[in-house]
DNA sequence: ATGAAAGCGCTAACAC
DNA sequence: GTGTTAGCGCTTTCAT
C-alpha cells in the first residue's frame, strides 16, 4: 500500500506539500497539484484514514444512539441526520441500545475514545439512568422532551396530545381511554400531560380505569383493544400514544367486531407511512422526523466545529392529520 | 487525558510494560499487574483506541452493507452478527445503502481506508452491479442466494418455495398467485424457480398472469390485492414472496371481503414476528435469521484473522410452518 | 520480566 | 509555495 512518501519520492516533491495538496488544494500552485495528482493515481495511493484521524484528532464521524434499529419511526430520523453529517464530510455510526445503559456507554465510550466526534441520541432524556451529557462528549438529543439537559429538538408534545384529544372531546366524545407507552417513558408523560389537560379543559372527569398501559409496539396495542373490550363500559375514543398501537388496535376492535370509526374513534401519534394506506386511514399527528434528524445533525457538527456550545432546544412544529378514524360520538353506539 | 506515558511515570514503568499489562497480561508479574491498575484507575487513564488502531493496523470493526435499516428481518441478523462481533471485542458499524452502489462504496472504501477490517452484505449478490468481493476486502454475503462468488451464508430458497407451493397444491388448489419481489431481485428469481418446479412436478401449466409483481413492501402487498380481485379468475391460493406483503394481501382481500383462508389461501416467507400475532396466523417459511448473522460474522472474523480465506458457502435449514392462513380448495367458494 | 528505542502514516509549525 | 522536522499515542522488536 503506497503511502504519502511514496507519493512525495515520486513527484520529488516533500510529504508536507502532498498533505497540503489533499488537505489545502488552494495553498498549492496548479503545476504541483497536477503532478501530485497523477502520481496518486499512478501509485493507486490511498490515504490512510486511520492515521489521519489519529494525528488530527478528530474521527469525522458521528454516532447515533437508537434504541431499536427496527423501528421505521428512528430509521426516518436516521435517514435525516446522515443526509446532513455525509454533506459535512462526517460518516455516520449506528448503535443500537436496546434500552440498556451498558450498551449506551460502550458507544459513548467510542467517542471517549475518538473514534466518533460526537452523539445523537434517539432516546428521551431519563434522569436517573441517562449517561449523557457527559464531559467532553458534544451530544444533542433528537426527538426529546421537555427539560432535556443538553441540546435538544423535538416537538411540543403536550401540545399535540393536548390537540388530538381536544379533537376527540370536541366530537362529543367523554369517554376516552388511552392506549400509552411505558408509563416512566418521558413520551408518555408528556402525552399524558397533554391528554390530562384536554380533560381538565373540557371538565371532564379523569377515570385511571381508561388508561391501559402499552410499549409503543404493536402487539401490545392488540392486548390493550382486547382488555377495553372487556371492560364493562368501553371508551367511546382511544388516544394511541404512537401509530403501531392504534394500528393494532383497530386491528383487534375489528376481530372482535368492533367498527372503527362507527363504533370507537382511534387516534394515533407519529404518522407512518402505513397510516395512511390502512382502512381507515388513521387520525394522528405527523411529526417532522425527518426535519429533527437534520437539525439534530446541524447542531452536533457546530458544536464539533467550535461554534454553538451551550444547551441549545430547538422545537418543531407538528401537524395534526384528520382522516378516517375518528367520528362523532354517537350515543346509541356505545 | 492520560496517556500510556503518564502511566508509564506513575508507575516508574517503561511505556511497553504498560501496553503489555494491558494487552498480554500474562507476560507481566502480578506484582507490576496491580500497580498498574491502581496507576490506571487512579489516572483515568483510557487507552486512545485511535492510535491502538493505527499503530496496530486493525480497526477491530466490521461493517453491514443493509439496504434498508427500517426492516425488521434485516434487523434480526444484524443482531445475529453483533452478538458474536462484539464478542470478539469488534465494534459493528451499520451501513445503509437503499440499494445505490455510489453509497456502498463510500462504505467499502472505508474497508479499504482501515477504518473497518471487513463488511458483510445483506443484499444477494447481483452480478451486474456489485462491488463484492473486492481485492483486499474481507466480505461475506449474508441471506445470500446461489452463486454467490464470495463466502455466503442462506437458506435455500428454491426448496422453500418449492415446499411451501406444494402444500398449497396438496390442498388441492391449482390457480395458485404469486406476489413477488422485484422481477430482477435474486431472491425473487429463486423463489420463482421453486414455484415454477412445484407447478411442474404437479402437471399444472405456468399462468404469467397470475404472477403480480411487488417490491417486498407492505403497501405492495395491498396493491397487489386489489390486482387479483380484479381478475377474471381469482386464484384460490396466493403464494406471496415474503410476509410483509402476505399480511398486507391478507388486509387488503379482508377489506374487500375476502376472507383467509375460507375464500383465499395465503402463505408468506420469513416468518416475522407479527405473523403470529394477526389473524389468521400466517404459514410461511422462517428462516434463522439471526444464526444467519451469526454464522456470517465468525466467518468474516476468521477470515480477518487470516483463518479461512477461501470462498465459503453455508446453507441453513429453513423451517416449514403451517398456520392458518391456508386451507383447502373448496369448489364453490371461488 | 522489563526497558529502551524505533517507528506506524500523517499533519502542522516553522523556516525559507 | 515548498521543504524540514517534530511528534500524535501506541506497539514491538531487541537487549538486558
Amino acid at each position: 500500500m503506497a503511502t504519502i512518501r511514496d507519493v512525495s519520492k515520486e513527484t520529488n516533491l516533500s510529504t508536507g506539500t502532498i498533505s497540503k495538496a489533499m488537505n489545502r488544494p488552494e495553498r498549492v500552485s496548479q503545476k504541483n497539484l497536477d503532478i501530485v495528482h497523477t502520481a496518486i493515481k499512478k501509485l493507486n495511493y490511498k490515504p490512510n484514514m486511520l492515521a489521519k484521524k489519529f494525528r488530527s484528532k478528530t474521527a469525522n464521524a458521528i454516532i447515533v444512539l437508537v434504541p431499536d434499529i427496527a423501528n421505521l419511526f428512528f430509521a426516518k430520523t436516521i435517514r435525516g441526520i446522515e443526509s446532513v453529517a455525509r454533506r459535512a464530510g462526517y460518516d455516520v455510526l449506528i448503535g443500537e441500545t436496546k434500552g440498556s445503559v451498558s450498551k449506551e456507554e460502550e458507544f459513548i465510550r467510542m467517542v471517549e475514545n475518538l473514534l466518533a466526534d460526537g452523539v445523537i441520541n434517539l432516546s428521551p432524556y431519563v434522569k436517573c439512568n441517562s449517561l449523557l451529557p457527559r464531559r467532553g462528549v458534544f451530544s444533542v438529543s433528537a426527538n426529546s422532551c421537555e427539560e432535556t439537559p443538553y441540546s435538544s429538538v423535538r416537538i411540543d408534545n403536550v401540545g399535540a396530545a393536548y390537540k388530538i384529544v381536544s379533537h376527540l372531546i370536541n366530537l362529543g366524545h367523554k369517554r376516552i381511554g388511552v392506549i400509552s407507552g411505558l408509563r416512566e417513558n418521558p413520551h408518555t408523560l408528556e402525552r399524558m400531560k397533554g391528554y390530562l389537560m384536554a380533560l381538565k379543559d373540557n371538565n371532564i372527569n379523569f377515570d385511571q380505569s381508561l388508561v391501559v398501559e402499552g410499549d409503543f409496539r404493536y402487539w401490545s396495542g392488540l392486548i390493550a383493544a382486547e382488555k377495553f373490550k372487556n371492560m364493562e363500559k368501553c371508551p367511546s375514543a382511544i388516544f394511541c400514544m404512537n401509530d403501531s398501537m392504534a394500528l393494532a388496535a383497530i386491528r383487534g376492535f375489528y376481530d372482535m367486531g368492533i367498527q372503527v370509526p362507527q363504533d370507537i374513534s382511534i387516534t394515533g401519534f407519529d404518522d407512518l407511512e402505513v397510516s395512511r394506506y390502512i382502512a381507515p386511514q388513521l387520525t394522528t399527528i405527523a411529526l417532522p422526523t425527518e426535519k429533527i434528524g437534520e437539525k439534530s445533525a446541524e447542531i452536533l457538527i457546530d458544536m464539533i466545529h467550535g461554534n454553538e456550545t451551550d444547551c441549545q432546544e430547538y422545537v418543531f412544529p407538528y401537524e395534526f392529520i384528520i382522516r378516517e378514524s375518528t367520528a362523532n360520538y354517537i350515543k346509541s353506539k356505545t
